[in-house]
RNA sequence: GCCCGCUUGGCGGAAUUGGUAGACGCAACGGACUUAAAAUCCGUUUCGCUUCGGCGAGUGCCGGUUCGAGUCCGGCAGCGGGCACCA
């Protein structure tokens, strides 16, 4: 018998699916159309084991797809513009073009190596002029919709750099690269209206019904509608009592607590604090600190909560003489509501902090249902729940639903305030002050003021001459690209040198997919058959933003005639990431997995000098911990079934998964046995076209069942995404195909139909050991052309079944019985056992509950 | 800090709608084959006790609902994802 030889294999299957074009689309077809799509990689260089985890899974869903009479759309390309591309052009000198596209050219070989059934005539790159002029177009569409607009906002200003920092660039303060201390900057940038859909991208979560729930849920509470009211105090100088002519507004959205108001709070960026600022070293030092902070909302909730008494009071509207300290206070965010708060110590843990670091009032103005109001007191925590309104002059007594109501019609009636509903939701800022992303197509004029760039001028091209010899953006410093006539008064004018967010990219790539050559964004024809997208696949990180994006984006290009749907996929799976152990050598340096080896008693050394090795948990493999395994090594030593099945087996394809190497091998030794049930059966086969014997014997009936049991239980699995089920289920089909003895004709065709059907549930997840085995089995056809398999009903349903039997509620033996028995003999079944009678200890049944085919429970 | 998840044997996990907890795989141990090793095949394997018949405990922790809870409810802990310029 040969041994498997996976390489020549797998290259032979790859081949003959290239040559007969067996994965290309047809859009002529009959079939119902199925798009699957796994969010595209960002071509840093070589694939990791996240990508072979994310595109297997795709293909499985491709495969299967097709296989059960679909006409499947599985298309791949590349989110290809970002910062490591010019990181690299930095720290090696190499241009951002030539490093991305040698990293397409690795990768795209990578993945052809996974024997995905990929379309790659469809292969798109978001850095190719051919995909960013239609991006371009898509901006002006926006302009015109008034999707698109442009708005002074802040940043994280290195100083050194010349540039602008993400959060995450920005450590301690400090720009991650030069180290200096960053500033918060107000700079123009542009920004897409996504708060134009608030409304609608919240109320149509409702219907995304193929969307994990947990995702709904953080877009939900990430576009964060609320229901409060705006209200406007009046500002006194606080040492003089003069009333001011400026009015404070705030949003609440606890009105009702109103009378427990004892500060006020203003951002630090909120306009009054800016002038006061002017005037205020103090101040303005204070708000200097805050900066410090950078613009990440994490770090400025996560900080201690910090004020600024400006000196300033405001007056309680309806308690006239009363007047609060106004402070300017780190946590008051000027993005959300007005920028300024009204606090309520004793109903909101984060103003009660502020309080008592302060020493301000705590006011009680809602009381527990069963406490007496006159003895509740709030010390440590606030009262966050519903109660009674008590000190709280024409809203005592009501409960907080009917006082937010009382409130706000109080606040109209005296034109102070209003309700009104706010979302969390901000309008998303495109502009990046980078070179290696998609050129945004304006120009500035002196005369003209912004000046799209006509359309036919399109694409605004990257130039290639670019110099990364000094700090700040490429595009602005270069000699000639910036300069340019206006395209409406003929003066000289100047490009805009923003290139959009990379997330710009990927918000509508799978709309692209479907026409990815068209003289336009879409062909409306091909995008109207394709999308939605039946099945998309990713990282649970995209949860929000990405997703988020792409919705605004397809509302906004349906506004613009570009599609004709709003919500772009229909089906929505978000997969674990790939985990491994982590190892540092004695002096604490991170080891890669093949540094180092296992010893005899468990312990682990290096491989080149036997040193101590501390294995540190498992995580989330990156590239700073070391803790990667290359596929390509995996592919090279065990062929891209093993790695395939590996990712499949075992852990649920939502949670993380632990890279084990005794998990690999385990694959490796299954592709090996069905290699050798097919080669050197245990017993003769029936041939191909075999009628079924007339009769079974039990054995050869019990496999046959099986047979059918698994490919219901697969069927049933790939639909849910169940691949660790689907592969327990087919090895447990091969266990018992393989244990069939004999060489009866029923035994031969049972073990024929049998191996047959592991190979074709297989199929999706081994391709190409699966074509081969189909071959071997006697056909001529391609695996990848046959239809799946359908199980017989009649055979899901067994005569006999075996039930629990329980003395409250305690398993004390198991019944066989006829399916469907009526009580009665399921209750004296039950009752003659064994260990009933023991558990019974004599004592009468009081009760005996038979759920039918279930259970039996004997209460005594 | 806020939002969202996850937690079952030595390990990854299975368990339909609340109904026999531990399928399938890994590892370990015992055995067969072999001059030997690898590979392969067979067997054992939740823990504790056991007179070997069984008995008791057990799904992160505490409590509740139920004839019956891994599954439902309340509280807590640990770990992870996101927090708007990483992709």
């Amino acid at each position: 018998m040969s041994r498997y030889n996976f390489k020549e294999t797998e290259a032979k299957w790859q081949a003959i699916w290239g040559e007969r074009r067996t994965f290309c689309v047809d859009e002529q077809s009959d079939r119902p159309k199925y798009y699957v799509l796994e969010m595209f990689p960002y071509p840093s260089g070589r694939i990791h084991m996240g990508h072979v985890r994310n595109y297997t899974m795709g293909d499985v869903v491709a495969r299967y797809r097709r296989a059960a009479g679909y006409n499947v759309l599985h298309p791949m390309g590349w989110d290809a513009f970002g910062l490591p591309a010019e990181n690299a052009a930095m720290e090696r000198g190499v241009h951002p073009a030539e490093w991305t596209y040698s990293n397409i050219a690795t990768m795209r070989g990578q993945l052809q190596q996974m024997g995905l059934s990929i379309d790659w005539q469809r292969e798109i790159a978001t850095c190719h002029p051919g995909y960013y002029r239609h991006q371009q177009e898509l901006f002006l569409d926006f302009l015109d919709s008034d999707l698109a607009y442009r708005k002074e906002s802040w940043v994280n200003w290195d100083p050194v750099d010349q540039t602008v920092l993400a959060n995450e660039q920005v450590v301690d303060g400090r720009g991650w690269r030069s180290g200096a201390l960053i500033e918060r900057r107000k700079l123009a940038q542009w920004f897409l209206r996504t708060t134009a859909y608030s409304d609608d991208l919240l109320d149509a979560l409702a219907k995304l019904e193929r969307w994990p729930e947990r995702v709904r849920l953080m877009q939900e509470n990430w576009i964060g509608r609320s229901q409060g009211a705006y209200i406007r105090f009046e500002l006194r100088d606080r040492s003089s009592g003069k009333s001011l002519d400026d009015r404070l507004e705030v949003f609440t959205t606890r009105h009702d607590t109103l009378f427990g108001m004892t500060f006020c709070a203003l951002s630090p960026h909120h306009p009054l604090a800016a002038a006061l600022a002017a005037e205020d070293e103090a101040a303005a030092a204070f708000i200097a600190e805050c900066d410090r902070l950078g613009t990440s909302e994490a770090a400025i909730e996560a900080a201690e909560k910090t004020g600024y008494d400006t000196g300033l009071a405001v007056r309680h509207p309806f308690d006239t003489d009363r007047v609060v300290p106004l402070y300017i206070a780190n946590f008051v965010l000027m993005e959300y509501g007005t920028g300024a708060i009204f606090g309520c110590p004793a109903h909101d843990q984060r103003d009660l902090d502020f309080a008592r670091k302060y020493g301000l009032d705590v006011i009680p103005v809602v009381a527990p249902r069963d406490v007496d109001p006159a003895e509740f007191a709030v010390a440590d925590e606030a009262f966050v729940e519903d109660g009674v309104l008590v000190n709280s002059s024409f809203l005592d007594g009501l409960d907080v639903p009917g006082a937010k109501e009382r409130m706000a019609a109080r606040l109209e009636e005296d034109r102070i305030g209003e309700p009104t509903t706010i979302y969390r939701l901000r309008d998303w800022g495109i502009s990046r002050q980078r070179y290696w992303g998609c050129p945004i197509p304006v120009i500035h004029c002196e005369a003209c003021g912004i000046v799209p760039v006509p359309r036919g001028d399109l694409p605004v091209a990257l130039p290639d001459d670019v110099a990364f010899d000094r700090p700040g953006n490429p595009l602005a410093h270069h000699p000639t690209w910036k300069h340019v006539d206006c395209p409406s008064c003929g003066a000289g004018a100047q490009r805009e040198t923003d290139t959009m967010d990379t997330f710009v990219d990927s918000s509508w790539y799978f709309a692209r997919f479907c026409s990815p050559r068209a003289e336009r964004p879409t062909n409306r024809d091909q995008v109207d058959y394709w999308l939605p997208v039946d099945q998309y696949i990713g990282g649970i990180e995209h949860a929000i933003l990405h997703l988020l994006y792409s919705r605004f984006f397809t509302r906004a290009m349906r506004r613009c005639g570009h599609v004709s749907l709003d919500e772009p996929f229909a089906g929505l799976f978000t997969q674990g990431m790939v985990c491994h152990e982590t190892y540092r050598d004695q002096r604490g340096a991170w080891l890669f997995p093949n540094e180092v080896e296992r010893r005899d008693d468990g312990t682990m050394v290096t491989i080149s000098g036997q040193g101590p090795v501390t294995v540190g948990r498992s995580e989330s493999m990156s590239k700073s911990k070391r803790n990667v395994v290359d596929p390509e090594r995996i592919i090279d030593a065990y062929g891209a079934d093993t790695a395939r099945l590996f990712m499949l087996s075992d852990t649920p394809p939502e949670r993380d998964l632990e890279w084990t190497d005794a998990g690999v091998e385990g694959a490796w030794r299954y592709i090996n046995r069905l290699w050798r049930m097919v080669e050197a059966p245990a017993g003769p086969l029936a041939p191909g076209d075999a009628a079924m014997p007339d009769a079974l014997s039990d054995a050869a009936d019990r496999a046959w069942r099986l047979v059918h049991k698994t490919i219901h239980g697969v069927t049933d699995d790939l639909d849910k995404f169940r691949f660790n089920r689907a592969v327990a289920r087919i090895r447990e089909l091969t266990n018992l195909v393989g244990e069939l003895e004999g060489d009866g004709d029923d035994v031969a065709w049972v073990r024929r139909r049998g191996l047959e059907a592991v190979v074709q549930l297989i199929g999706p997840m081994m391709p190409h050991l699966a074509e081969e085995l189909w071959q071997r089995l006697g056909h001529d056809t391609l695996l990848a052309d046959i239809a799946w398999p359908a199980a017989d009903p009649a055979l899901l349903v067994e005569d006999t079944i075996t039930i629990g039997v329980q003395v409250n509620g305690k398993l004390r033996g198991t019944v066989e019985m006829p399916r469907d028995a009526d009580r009665e003999t399921a209750e004296s079944l039950a009752l003659a056992l064994d260990g009933v009678q023991r558990a019974m200890d004599g004592k009468p049944p009081r009760k005996v509950i038979v759920v039918p085919n279930k259970i039996v429970n004997v209460v005594v």
